[in-house]
RNA sequence: GCCGAAGUGGCGGAAUUGGUAGACGCGCUGGAUUCAAAAUCCAGUGAGAGCAAUCUCGUGUGGGUUCAAGUCCCACCUUCGGUACCA
């Protein structure tokens, strides 16, 4: 007999499938748990070490669970529409459909391979129609509340896929994708209105459990600050400058002004500036520049020929053109105070221009004093004296009684660009009318079915491939009849993403996107894992469509307007060498691989025991083995399971063991319970005989991770049901307490000796007696004053001597 | 630059949150088994000194608090993530 784990795992998988042992039961009356992990893109490379790593980890919390008696929900789904999915096509030449079909074959026997417990009856894909519909319901919602809207944008445009991205997808000034250039371009484009969502998806992170680390990223991502708009009025003209800032104390210190090169001011003064061409230039240039170039240094030019009037000392201050002020912040127009400002500051000491302090304090000569808590008010006219957070609201009240400025609240998060100028996505359900105006389908006529066609590679003009499908781009208006053209832009991939933790609570239902009962019982969802990646992606956007949806009525009452209560994230997977693994450095792990060699238990257990779990780490081949040998351990083990006897110290670790995994897999540190699980197999391989009520045990601990050779082991036991629905071991404090403990004696700061004693002995003369007359200390103590004797109850025993 | 996390044997990493540092695993050394090897089993394994009992040093660096510091405080160094002029 020797453990086979490739047949035995096939063995259970198909058990599991068979016998629907993982299956959710709807408005059950036992307590639900509802774990979720981010679904896949199907992509031609199939599933990476990063996949499992979390797939297996909230596979091992829902299997507990469910032991635990709970009626869980662990759904599985492909996110199959988007960029990967169509790139792998066009990379293969073949159309999309084909390929994400085949995909989704590969990474679905690959997931069943990995043995998780899933509810495969759930299973959706993004790309099913009846799945994009209500993907297309939602945008048609969204349209009708006024939160989705054509506008002319300035994009970022990647200059390699010909595509539109949102701000959230260029990272570090390049696709996030394909690492191509990204330019700015304007386009029209469908934009979400997130950021009317965004005060609620702040105050919404104060009552879900998310780690620390994202609620912080969300909130600085979402980039909340509070000021105010001040409007200044440019001499000898009717146009007015308006400005954003969380400084209006600082107004008096103002001694010029900057705006964006593509603020309109420019344009609409372009007569009374004085340098134009030259202006002009410049505007160019820094158009062409990319957002990180233009970080580098700090340059811009003056509008000579015109002039800003501070509102508040009416003095005539110059106006700049400079590339550091953003169109995309505020009103793309700053008032500069350079000395209290350090951008600013370090702009006036390259042109030559005024520094006024108006907060004492700081040394102006060597950089701009951005203290606000201390320093009082100075070259303010009649508020000379206050304090800064006395003056702030007294200058907005002043501005807002002059009719010169209001209070206001800005936002770091823009719109979220929703087209895609692409063809494997859900097709945007908007009909336009050159009477009507942009009308939504009609609701009865979803989905809007993405159309076959043959030449579906992005095109250079940056159209849809669907332009060019003329026969379904037309179509008659829904108000007036006349003809219409459909919007041919598709969605992101975000779309589908969006929502796809709902559908799973109702998968089947055409009459509407979930069911109302049902969504009261399962959601919001309990436990959602993935990767840290997603936080100011999926996980912020799902969050918002969520709310939405809530306000509309879709998600009752009862759920919540937050999707998730409960947040964690993986560590990165590294490859060989420490670094992130890439096809380029050639140091991919397929997991397949170490699959095919022990099984998908050995490469279960072997990520969870590899590290920390929120910690990234590096795979190496030698590590496996011990895991390996671990489970080929456990499996000898079943000759010696015998009779019932069961020693002390045996029971001692045993109830040690559980209470170990069972507050180790709550707090994800799977990494010390397999340790624990090992050191517990170690025990039982030196003993002649294991009961079998030990090893029973034992093997409902280890099933959630090694589950196939636990459910092989538990059935060589004479059991009949899947060790998966059994009742999960509960701890007795008392037995997992040693009877005696060993506990070191210090001197003097040393560990000089060691005794045993007996488990919650209290310190006591006679104890102490006793100690000071040990041997082994005599040395140190002898003829010396113990200034200090302290005994910490089961810790440690210390004393000082002089 | 700013924000966050982390620095512990040859390696991955433990350490009840201030109480015997190095659990568990890999690797390595020696032994058993074998014709031999693989696999498996047993013993050892932080560094230095010693035949030994034992002693000294030791958790990135330098200081501090404490009977006691990997853990707390101050300063610094390094690495990895996030972010990029946000007015």
């Amino acid at each position: 007999m020797e453990y086979n784990p490739n047949n035995l795992e096939k063995k259970w998988q198909k058990y599991w499938q068979d016998k629907k042992i993982f299956q959710a039961k709807d408005n059950d009356k036992k307590k639900k748990f509802y774990g979720l992990i981010e679904f896949p893109y199907p992509s031609g490379d199939g599933l990476h070490t990063g996949h499992l790593r979390s797939y297996t980890a909230l596979d091992i919390v829902c299997r507990k669970r469910r032991m635990q008696g709970f009626n869980v929900l662990y759904p599985i789904g492909m996110d199959a529409f988007g960029l990967p999915a169509e790139n792998y096509a066009v990379k293969t030449n073949t159309p999309p459909q084909i390929t994400t079909q085949k995909n989704i074959a590969i990474f679905n026997k690959q997931l069943t391979s990995g043995g998780y417990s899933f509810d495969w009856s759930r299973f959706l894909a993004t790309t099913d129609q009846d799945y994009y519909k209500w993907t297309q319901w939602i945008f048609i919602q969204m349209f009708k509340k006024g939160l989705a809207y054509k506008a002319k944008e300035n994009i970022n445009w990647c200059t390699s896929c010909h595509i539109g991205l949102a701000n959230e997808e260029v990272v570090n000034g390049v696709c996030e994708r394909c690492d191509g250039k990204v330019v700015k371009q304007e386009k029209e484009q469908w934009l979400l209105k997130i950021t009317d969502y965004a005060d609620r998806l702040i105050e919404g992170l104060d009552k879900i459990d998310f780690l620390e680390t994202i609620k912080k990223q969300q909130k600085d991502w979402i980039g909340r600050s509070e000021g105010a708009e001040v409007d200044f009025k440019i001499k000898d003209t009717n146009e007015i400058l308006r400005v954003f800032t969380t400084r209006p104390d600082t107004l008096f210190g103002s001694t010029f002004m900057v705006v964006a090169p593509e603020q309109e001011i420019v344009l609409k003064l372009k007569d009374k500036i004085k340098n134009y061409t030259q202006v002009n230039k410049y505007i160019a240039k820094a158009k062409q520049k990319t957002d990180i170039q233009r970080g580098k240094t700090k340059t811009g030019i003056e509008l000579k020929g015109i002039k800003a009037i501070n509102p508040v000392n009416n003095q005539e201050i110059p106006i700049f053109v400079a590339d550091y002020v953003l169109m995309t912040y505020g009103t793309g127009a700053i008032m500069a105070v350079p000395a209290h400002d350090q951008r600013d500051y370090e702009f006036a000491k390259k042109y030559k221009l005024d520094i006024v302090p108006v907060i004492a304090g700081g040394d102006i000569k060597k950089k701009a004093y951005t203290d606000t808590n201390s320093g009082k008010i100075i070259n303010s006219g009649e508020y000379n004296g206050l304090t800064v957070k006395e003056f702030q609201p007294k200058i907005v009240q002043w501005l807002d009684k002059n009719k010169l400025g209001i209070k206001a609240i800005n936002y770091k998060l823009h719109d979220w660009i929703f087209s895609r100028q692409r063809y494997w996505g859900e097709p945007i359900p908007m009909v336009h009318c050159d009477k009507c105006g942009w009308l939504p389908v009609d609701e009865k006529d979803l989905p809007v079915v993405l159309p076959d066609i043959k030449d579906f590679k992005p095109t250079k003009d940056g159209q849809s491939p669907l332009a060019k499908v003329t026969d379904w781009v037309k179509t008659k208006c829904s108000q007036c009849k006349g003809e219409a053209r459909r919007e041919t832009d598709v969605m992101p991939n975000w779309a589908g993403s969006n929502w796809y933790f709902i559908r799973y609570t109702d998968p089947k239902n055409n009459k509407e996107l979930v069911d109302k009962q049902k969504a009261k019982y399962w959601l919001p969802v309990d436990w959602y894992n993935g990767g840290m990646e997603h936080t100011n992606l999926h996980l912020l956007y799902s969050r918002f469509v969520f709310k939405f949806l809530y306000d509309i009525g879709v998600i009752p009452k009862e759920c919540g307007d937050e999707p998730y209560k409960k947040r964690t994230a993986q560590g990165m997977i590294l490859g060989k060498g420490g670094i992130k693994m890439s096809k380029s450095k050639g140091n991919v792990v397929n997991p397949d691989d170490y699959v095919k060699k022990y099984g998908s238990d050995t490469v279960r257990v072997y990520e969870m025991f590899i590290g920390p779990f929120d910690q990234a780490v590096a795979l190496n081949d030698k590590g496996v083995i011990g895991v390996y040998r671990f489970l080929t351990k456990v499996f000898n083990l079943q000759t010696k399971v015998k009779g019932n006897k069961q020693d002390k110290d045996t029971e001692k670790l045993l109830h040690q063991t559980i209470k170990k995994v069972s507050d180790d897999i709550d707090n994800m540190r799977f990494n010390t319970a397999v340790s624990a699980l090992m050191i517990l197999t170690n025990h039982f391989e030196k003993q002649k005989e294991v009961s079998k009520d030990s090893f029973s045990i034992f093997l409902k601990l280890l099933s959630p991770f090694a589950a196939h050779l636990a459910e092989e082991l538990w059935n060589k036991l004479g059991n009949k049901n899947s060790i998966a629905l059994e009742t999960w071991p509960k701890h007795k404090d008392k037995l997992a307490q040693a009877e005696m403990i060993t506990l070191g004696i210090q001197v003097n700061g040393k560990l000089r000796d060691s005794i045993a004693l007996a488990f919650n002995i209290e310190a006591s003369d006679k104890l102490k007696k006793e100690i000071l007359s040990r041997s082994k200390l005599q040395k140190y103590i002898q003829g010396k004053d113990i200034k200090k004797f302290i005994h910490i109850k089961n810790r440690i025993i210390s004393i000082v001597v002089k």
